[in-house]
DNA sequence: TCCCGTTGCCCAAACGTTTGGGCCAAACGT
DNA sequence: ACGTTTGGCCCAAACGTTTGGGCAACGGGA
C-alpha cells in the first residue's frame, strides 16, 4: 500500500523523478481521453502512469478541491441511519457514489428542524458539492430556503413541494395494500398512518383510502391513526384500535416497524394474527419475511431508490435538466394477513 | 444562511473589509485562548468576530487541510450500515465526532476482504486523520499491515490482536446468558455462534461455555453451530438443531437477528417458544422487546461504545497512550426464555 | 535619555492541484 | 527554401489557509 515512512507522494515528486513538469504529470493522470494525447507522448504518458501506480499516487483532495472548488463530497441527511429503511437507501446512494468517485457523508437529523439546520450547515461547511435529503417534510420551508440560496440537492424517499425527488410510488403502494385486504374480504379496516408531515405515510394512506373509496367503501376518519414510524408507535396505535369492541378486522401500517408493534399489540389482546385480525406493513424489510408470523408487506426497491437519487443529483450537478422519479412497489403477501406464500 | 449570489466569504474578504491583514483575522478566529490576545486588540478582535459571524464565515476545509495536513475527517468502516447494531454504534461515533468538530465518513465492507481494502484505500485517499474499524477479524493481517504502515485506527465492537479497541465485554455477556439459562434449569443447551472470524461471536460463545463448564456441565461440540449473523443464518442453524429428536431445550444465539431466525424455525417445528424451547439473543436490539414474543437478550451499550471509540481515537491522534476498553453488558430477561418481565 | 519588553499588527511562504497560455522543434506543404 | 501547423512539453498563477518571523510604536524602568 504505502511505504512505511515515505514522504507523501505528490505530483511534484513524480514529476521530479521523471524529469518532467508537474503540469504534464497532472494532465496525463487526469484526462486520458481528450488531453491525454496533447499532454505528452504515448511513451512519456506510459512512464508517468507506471510510476504513479508504483508509488501508489492518490491526488490530494485538499489540493484539487482548493483549485477546482469542488470537493467530490455528497452530503446525505436522513432521520436516522439506524433506521433500516433509510440505511438501505443510503447504501444504494453510497454504492452509486463510489462508482463515480464520489464520497458520501451521512448525518442524522432525527426529524428535528433544529438538528437539520445545524447538520446541514456542517455539511455545507465541508463544502459538499450537493446534498440528498431523506427527511423532507410535506411543507418544508427549510428546503425552500435552501433551494433559493442556490444549494443543490435532491430528495429521497419522501417528497416535498416540487423539489426533485426519487421516491417509491406510495400512492400506488397504498392502493396495492387496499386491494389485497379487500380481496381477502376486509371491509372494516384501519390505517396506522405514521406522522402527518412525511409524504410516505400520507401518500400511502391516501392511496389506500382512494382504493376503498373507488370500491364504494368509505373508511371513517377515526380509522386513521397517526403515530411514530417505530415499533412503539405502532403498538400504541394498534392498542387503541383493538381495545374497542367494534375493532377493525384488518390493519394497514404504513411501515414495517409500526406493523411489528401492531403484531405485539394483537398478541397482547389475545388475537391470532392472520386469523382473528389481519395486519400488514410496508417496505418489506428483510425482517418481514423472517418473523415468526411472516408479515405481509409492500416491497419497495430501496437500494435502487438510493442509487437513482445519487444519479439524479449528479445530473443536477452537471447542469442537466432533471425530473423526479417514482419507483413501483410490489405486494408481498404473507401469513399475517392470512395469505399464503407468494407463488402459484 | 448564505446570501443568494454572494461570492464565497474568505479570510481575505473579511480582512479587506476591515482593512486588516488576513493573518490577523485567521489568528483571531482560531485560538481565542492563547493567541487571541497576541493577535489583535480586544476591540479589533471583536470587530473581526462580529463581521465573520454576520457574513457566516466558514473556513474552507480545502485551504486549511492543505496547509495543516489534517482533514478533520474520520473514516468508519463497518460490515453494513444497515445492520442495526453497527448503525447504532456509528451514531455514537458520529455524535461524539460532531461535538469535536470532526466529520465521519462511513463505508460498508460487507465483511469481505477485497472490499475492505478498496474502501480503506478510498478513505485514505480522502486523507482521513484516522479510522475506526467495526469489521475486525480475529486474525487480521490487513489491520496488522495497516498499523505497520503507520495508519492510525481503533477497533469497535470486534477486537483483533492487540490493536486498541472498544468492545462489549462479550465473555462476560456470554456468562450472563449461560447463568440465565442454567438458572431456568436448562442443561441441554445449544449455541448459534455466528461466523468464526468475529470476536463477538467467539467471545460470547466462549463465555457461555465457560460458565457451563464451571458449573460442571460440558456442552458437546455438536451443540455449537456457526452461522451468519442474520435472520436467515439463525433460522438455518436452529432448524438443524431442532429437527433432531434429542433437540436442546434452550438455544443461545449470539445476535438478536439470528435469534429471530431461530424463533421462526421453532415455530416451523410447532414448538412454543418460552415453553417448549427457550431462545435468547444478544445485543438487545430495540426490536427484541417489541416482538410478539419478547426476546430475552443481553443489552450492550452500543451507542456508548461508539462514543468511546471516537474518544479513544482522538486521544490516539493527539499522541496519547491509549488502552482498549470493555463495556459491561446487562441481561434483559423476557418471555422467549419463559422469564417474566424484568423487575423485582 | 536610553534600553527593553510588550502590544498589535503585517509579510511571506508553503501546502498540492489545475489550467490558460506559452515556446521550441520537428514535420509538412508548396 | 520558407511559412505554417502540430506535437510535446514547460511556466506561472491561483485557490484559502496557517504560521514563524518580522517591525514599528508605545510604555515603563533605570
Amino acid at each position: 500500500m504505502a511505504d512505511p515512512k515515505a514522504r507523501p507522494v505528490t505530483l511534484r515528486s513524480i514529476a521530479d523523478q521523471l524529469g518532467l513538469h508537474i503540469s504534464t504529470v497532472s494532465r496525463v493522470l487526469n484526462g486520458p481521453a481528450e488531453d491525454g494525447a496533447r499532454a505528452a507522448s504515448g511513451d512519456t504518458a506510459e512512464r508517468i502512469r507506471r510510476l504513479a501506480a508504483e508509488l501508489g499516487y492518490q491526488p490530494d483532495p485538499h489540493g484539487s478541491g482548493l483549485r477546482t472548488g469542488r470537493s467530490r463530497l455528497i452530503g446525505v441527511l436522513v432521520p436516522r441511519v439506524s433506521d433500516l429503511v433509510l440505511a438501505t437507501i443510503y447504501e444504494g446512494i453510497d454504492e452509486a457514489a463510489g462508482e463515480r468517485g464520489l464520497t458520501t457523508i451521512a448525518a442524522n437529523s432525527l426529524d428535528d428542524d433544529e438538528v437539520r439546520r445545524t447538520r446541514t450547515k456542517m455539511l455545507l461547511a465541508r463544502r459538499v458539492d450537493g446534498l440528498i435529503f431523506g427527511d423532507a417534510r410535506l411543507d418544508d420551508a427549510f428546503l425552500d430556503r435552501l433551494a433559493a440560496d442556490g444549494v443543490r440537492f435532491v430528495l429521497v424517499n419522501r417528497r416535498a413541494g416540487n423539489h426533485p425527488s426519487v421516491t417509491p410510488d406510495d400512492r400506488l403502494g397504498g392502493r396495492l395494500a387496499a386491494e389485497h385486504l379487500l380481496d381477502l374480504g376486509h371491509t372494516d379496516v384501519a390505517v396506522i398512518a405514521g406522522p402527518p408531515f412525511a409524504s410516505t405515510g400520507a401518500d400511502r394512506t391516501a392511496g389506500f383510502l382512494d382504493h376503498y373509496r373507488d370500491s364504494g367503501i368509505r373508511i371513517p376518519d377515526a380509522r386513521v391513526l397517526h403515530s411514530a414510524f417505530d415499533t412503539a408507535g405502532g403498538r400504541a396505535a394498534a392498542d387503541t384500535l383493538l381495545r374497542s369492541p367494534d375493532r377493525p378486522t384488518a390493519i394497514f401500517a404504513v411501515n414495517d416497524f409500526a406493523a411489528i408493534g401492531a403484531l405485539g399489540a394483537a398478541r397482547d389482546h389475545g388475537l391470532r394474527v392472520g386469523a382473528d385480525v389481519a395486519i400488514m406493513g410496508y417496505n418489506d424489510t428483510p425482517l418481514a419475511a423472517e418473523l415468526p408470523i411472516p408479515l405481509t408487506s409492500v416491497a419497495v426497491p430501496m437500494h435502487e431508490i438510493g442509487r437513482r437519487a445519487l444519479e439524479l443529483l449528479t445530473r443536477l450537478l452537471a447542469g442537466e435538466q432533471i425530473e423526479s422519479e417514482r419507483l413501483a412497489p410490489i405486494l408481498a403477501p404473507r401469513a399475517s394477513t392470512g395469505a399464503g406464500q407468494t407463488g402459484p
